[in-house]
DNA sequence: AAACCGGGGTG
DNA sequence: CACCCAGGTTT
């Protein structure tokens, strides 16, 4: 490139980047490899301690290979996205079974583990093997997009393949490690989506959006839709000795494999809610108590959560099995709950709910 | 309330 | 290939 974008780049990176993040320390493809899932959905600053306790907890692809399914789940309890924290496991157990245990160092066989794409692989290519490899996160993608003034959303796959395209030619041949934690943290510290500090770019000078006084219209902002409405009952059943029941979802789709209350048809009325527990549940219970209900809103539809507490006569508890299980409320607090699950429990006991 | 986000899955 | 989906945090 004729504008030396990589080699300014560097220099701010020299005296204002970060260089002391955890998985700087004992650099390997495995600690690179789940600081980027988890920065995929989470910002510096809450990773960090996740990032340190996953990895006491499993050091290496052995560890998390070998690990129950629960147990990795209550490491990402919180950090949302739970399909990845099941990639991550799988992967791990392929890097085992297939690759000696060892990460490949080629982007196709990256690629070909679960939950590791383009971006990802390159991220692992250049920071824990120092190869050549273009990587186009969304803190790359805004700088891009500004810096060519690339208009449109990036989730369009004609823009998105400009971005990669403007991502290849930008990447130097010499220091590409720190080019690639260069940009991002570019990225992140300066080129950000509210308020850039563009006097403090070292890519002001070429910068087309900035030329036109238009940083923030880049990138293209997605295309908006209505949100569905949708609504369930949860409900708490508690036992004579003070447990509640829980229930593990099914493995894809919403709160995929995490463990949560059950869920009852919203056509039920809360007259109806005793005698749906014993015929769904095979559960007898006495008549429910209705907690405050609350609105929690995924990416695409808002869900209405109306939970009820019900007694269980204590002769007729079910047993616990694979996907049902009587637990005291800290046990329960322990495993992988969703967030707003969590919520409820934590908030129920300061109600002296339970 | 809306934006954000890399990759899996589906049509 | 083009689109939809996931879920908690930040703005």
């Amino acid at each position: 490139m004729p504008d030396n974008f990589a080699g300014r780049l560097l220099e701010w990176y020299d005296q204002h980047g970060r260089h002391d993040l955890p998985w700087h320390h004992n650099r390997n493809a495995y600690r690179v490899w789940v600081s980027e899932i988890m920065l995929q959905q989470t910002q510096v600053t809450t990773v960090i301690p996740y990032f340190n306790a996953f990895m006491r907890r499993f050091p290496d692809a052995r560890a998390l290979a070998e690990a129950p399914e629960d147990d990795v789940l209550s490491h990402w309890s919180g950090l949302g996205y739970y399909a990845r924290a099941r990639n991550l496991q799988k992967a791990a157990k392929t890097v085992m079974a297939e690759f000696g245990g060892e990460f490949p160092q080629d982007q196709d066989k990256l690629e070909s583990l679960t939950g590791i794409g383009r971006s990802t692989a390159a991220a692992i290519l250049t920071q824990a093997f120092g190869k050549r490899a273009a990587i186009l996160d969304g803190n790359v993608k805004r700088v891009l997009a500004r810096y060519h003034a690339v208009p449109g959303w990036p989730g369009q796959t004609s823009v998105l393949n400009r971005l990669w395209e403007y991502a290849e030619q930008h990447t130097p041949h010499d220091r590409v490690r720190d080019y690639t934690q260069a940009i991002m943290d570019l990225g992140a510290m300066v080129c950000t989506r509210t308020r850039p500090q563009c006097d403090s770019c070292p890519l002001q000078a070429d910068c087309t959006a900035y030329a036109r006084g238009e940083a923030t219209l880049y990138p293209g902002s997605k295309p908006k839709k209505a949100k569905p409405e949708k609504t369930t009952w949860m409900v708490i059943l508690e036992d004579s000795q003070g447990r509640i029941m829980l229930e593990r979802r099914p493995p894809s789709g919403i709160w995929g494999g995490l463990w949560s209350l059950p869920e009852l048809d919203p056509a039920f009325g809360a007259d109806e809610l005793q005698d749906a527990c014993e015929r769904k549940l095979g559960i007898a219970c006495e008549t429910p108590q209705l907690i405050s209900g609350f609105r929690h809103t995924f990416s695409h539809y808002h869900l209405h959560i109306q939970p009820a507490r019900l007694r269980v006569h204590g002769s007729h508890v079910v047993a616990d099995s694979d996907n049902l299980r009587w637990l005291h409320r800290d046990e329960a607090l322990t495993l992988g709950l969703p967030a707003p699950i969590r919520t409820l429990l934590t908030d129920a006991e300061q109600a002296a709910l339970l």
